[in-house]
DNA sequence: GCTCTAAGCGGACCATGGTCCGTTTATATT
DNA sequence: AATATAAACGGACCATGGTCCGCTTAGAGC
C-alpha cells in the first residue's frame, strides 16, 4: 500500500506544503484504521478528522469529498495491483504469451474487484467507475494485449467490452444478487475473451 | 409513462389503501415536475413532500429513500421501453430476424441509457445497476435472442457480456469523459455482438 | 351506521456531508 | 533574522437524507 500517485506522471503543481503532506498521510491512515476495525460505514468525515487530530475542513480540502477520500484509499491498493501487472511474475506480469496474460488479467481483476467491493462501492464511482488514472491503466494494458494478439478491428472498443463485465456493478448483480458462482463468471469471461480474440 | 409495475407479477400483498395510492401518485408527479423544471438536484425529499402537500415521512414510507423515489421514476420510463420490445414494431419488437432484433436492442439501450443518464445516476444503482425487475427483463430478452441465434455456450454469461458495455457507468466513461462519439460506441457494440454470436 | 384496528400520516429531530471565513503558519525572499 | 504571502487550518454553520412516534383515518366486520 504505497501513497505515491498511480502512473507518476510529471506534475508541475507546486509541491505540497509539509504540514499538508503530513495531514494527508495521517488522514489516510486514520480512515484505513477506522475502516478495518469498524467497517466503511463508520468512516465518517468527522470521525476521520477527529482520529487524525485535525479539523474537518482539512479533510475536505485534501480529498474534496467522502468519495474522494475513499477513492484515494482505493488508488493506493490499485497501484499495488498495477505494479504486479507491470513488473510482477507471469502470467499476470510480463513474460507470458499475450493470451495467458489476458486470462490472468481477467481472473486477477475479478478477484480484486470482489475483494474490494465495499471500498469501491463507497468510492461511489460518481459517474465513472473508478479514478480516471486507474481506468486508464487497465484500458491501456488490455489494448496492448489485444494488439499483441493481432486482433483486428476497433481495439479500444473491444477492450471496453472485455473490461465492462469485470466492473463492480455488473459483478455485484451476478455474484451477490443472482448468486452465480465466481468460477462460472470467470469461465464466462474466458469464453468472451476467446470469442473476441478469435480471428474472423 | 405508466405507473403500473414492470412485469406485473401477481403480488399477494394486501392492496394499498386509497389515500396511500393517491399520495404515491401525487409524489411521483411532484418529483417529475420538479425534475423537469429545475433538474434532478432540486428534487429534494422536502421539496417533493411540500409540492405534493404531504409530510416528509410519507415520502419515505412510500419510496424508502431518495434513490427509491428516483428508481420509481426510472421504472416508469423503463416500462414504456419494455412495451416497445414486447409489442412494438420490428426490428426492436417481434417480427424481425433475431440478429436484427439484437442490433436494434443495442442501439435502443444505448440511446435510452444516455437519454436518461441523469435519472439513472440519481437512482444511484446502489449496488445493482438498476432495479432487479428492469435488469431481469433485458437479461431475459437477450438470452432469448441468443438462443434463437443458435449461440452455443453459457448463454446467460454471454448475455451479460452484451449488456455490460451498455450500462451507464461504462457509457459515461466513454461518451462523457473520453468524448468518444456515440456512433463509434455503437459500431463497437455491433462488432462485439457479431463476435459473440459468430459460430466457432 | 358503529367500532375496531392496521395502515397511513406529519413534522420534529438527528446524523452526516459539505461550505465558509477569520486565523495561523510554512516557506521563499531579502 | 525579519517580512511577506500564499497556503493551510479549524470548527461553526448549513442543507438534506433518514428516523421516530404519537395522532388520524380508511375500510372491514358487524
Amino acid at each position: 500500500m504505497t501513497d505515491r500517485p498511480l502512473l507518476p506522471l510529471l506534475d508541475d503543481r507546486p509541491r505540497e506544503r509539509s504540514d499538508a503532506a503530513r495531514n494527508r498521510a495521517a488522514l489516510l491512515r486514520a480512515a484505513q484504521e477506522i475502516a478495518e476495525s469498524c467497517g466503511y460505514d463508520a468512516v465518517t468525515m468527522d470521525a476521520v478528522a477527529a482520529k487524525a487530530g485535525v479539523g474537518k475542513g482539512t479533510v475536505f480540502r485534501r480529498f474534496q469529498s467522502r468519495e474522494g477520500l475513499m477513492g484515494a484509499l482505493l488508488d493506493a491498493s490499485e497501484s499495488e495491483w498495477q505494479a504486479s501487472v507491470m513488473t510482477g511474475p507471469p502470467p499476470l506480469g510480463p513474460g507470458a504469451p499475450p493470451m495467458d496474460r489476458l486470462l490472468a488479467f481477467g481472473r486477477s481483476r475479478l478477484d480484486i474487484v470482489l475483494q474490494h467491493a465495499d471500498l469501491i462501492r463507497n468510492a461511489g464511482f460518481g459517474g465513472a467507475v473508478r479514478s480516471y488514472a486507474a481506468y486508464s491503466f487497465t484500458a491501456t494494458h488490455v489494448r496492448y494485449l489485444l494488439g499483441e494478439l493481432g486482433v483486428q478491428g476497433d481495439i479500444a472498443m473491444l477492450a471496453v467490452a472485455l473490461m465492462a463485465p469485470l466492473e463492480l456493478p455488473i459483478l455485484d448483480q451476478q455474484v451477490h444478487i443472482e448468486r452465480i458462482d465466481v468460477d462460472r463468471v470467470y469461465a464466462g469471461w474466458v469464453d468472451l475473451a476467446r470469442r473476441i480474440t478469435r480471428p474472423a
